[in-house]
DNA sequence: TATTGTTATACTCTATAACTATA
DNA sequence: TATAGTTATAGAGTATAACAATA
């Protein structure tokens, strides 16, 4: 779940003879954040717990995690592939990758067919019903969840923290 | 000001609707990303996570994670808080910053102390060697880990990778 | 009665070893 | 021998309830 927002008390006096040097919040009822807002983990981590957060309230109505849109999105755009392909894709172990699976298959979304090339390996395509599910899902992302980030930074700046993220992701 | 843009760029077009970049990277070895690439809170975990390997690699000689990280910077820039404010400021509840204390002072790094006014709380505080720890890991953040990251976007993107993020924290 | 620190607990994520069936 | 999917398991991280001491 995410952070609780304690509304803790107002400054009740000014106290100080002088004005604090760096950081201004610092009257009793307020912590100092302190260097703690230059760290980019620190905001990376709070920025995406939130995004997390609102991206399940939004895609509520078709009760999708993000974990599990992201492999819906990877089944739609790369049909036919195995398990471990998609799984490392998104940096899911195989392992973990199972239970996963299972939720979606018994929810009727994707399934597992054993190839007739290689039958180790698990064919794994999205149904009807995945398909109607995903779509559901994209407009719920586009309308509801994305927009909501366009209005509070602007177009520019979205596309702009994506490549960042992106290339952070990629490169560093 | 938006944001100075490092690699990539899309046209600003009012296009009717977005053609998908048509994805390049299908010749039956890769994987298509799709619309995963467009995905912020994917971009956002992505990059989130090898941010804090990279962090944990760079301040690995003072032994300390994120998390213990930011909880010394919190103590530094607010010393007599209790448990409860110095965990809730960093949305850590408080039943799990128990074992995250009794791990930072088992190690000498800070210490708890009946407040005299209210008996219930614990007063946190750095020691001298809380204190000179913190300091060498703030030096490898700034020397390795933050320098390597300003090397790759830029002191500005930085910058506004950072207000970008805190924002959506905040307000989104 | 309410709050602080704490314990116990549970649930999700993530990580590794090892098994099976295929190759 | 190696690989794909799977099982079991262990460890973090995170969530809630409840208790003792104190207010």
């Amino acid at each position: 779940m995410p952070v609780s927002k304690s509304a803790v008390g107002k400054p009740l006096r000014p106290a100080r003879k002088d004005p604090p040097p760096a950081d201004p919040t610092h009257e009793a009822g307020e912590l100092a954040m302190g260097e703690l807002a230059e760290l980019l983990g620190y905001a990376l981590k709070r920025a995406q717990l939130r995004v997390f957060e609102d991206f399940l309230h939004s895609v509520a109505p078709v009760q999708l995690t993000p974990a599990q849109f992201s492999v819906l999105l990877l089944l739609d755009a790369n049909p036919g592939r195995n398990q471990t392909e998609i799984a490392t894709t998104l940096g899911i172990l195989r392992p973990n990758f199972v239970a996963m699976l299972d939720a979606l298959e018994s929810r009727g979304l994707c399934v597992r067919t054993r190839s007739p090339s290689d039958r180790r390996s698990h064919i794994l395509m999205l149904t009807d019903k995945g398909r109607a599910t995903l779509a559901r899902a994209k407009k719920l992302v586009a309308t509801q969840h994305e927009a909501r980030l366009v209005e509070l930074i602007g177009e520019d700046n979205r596309t702009a923290l994506l490549a960042m993220l992106a290339k952070i992701a990629r490169e560093f």
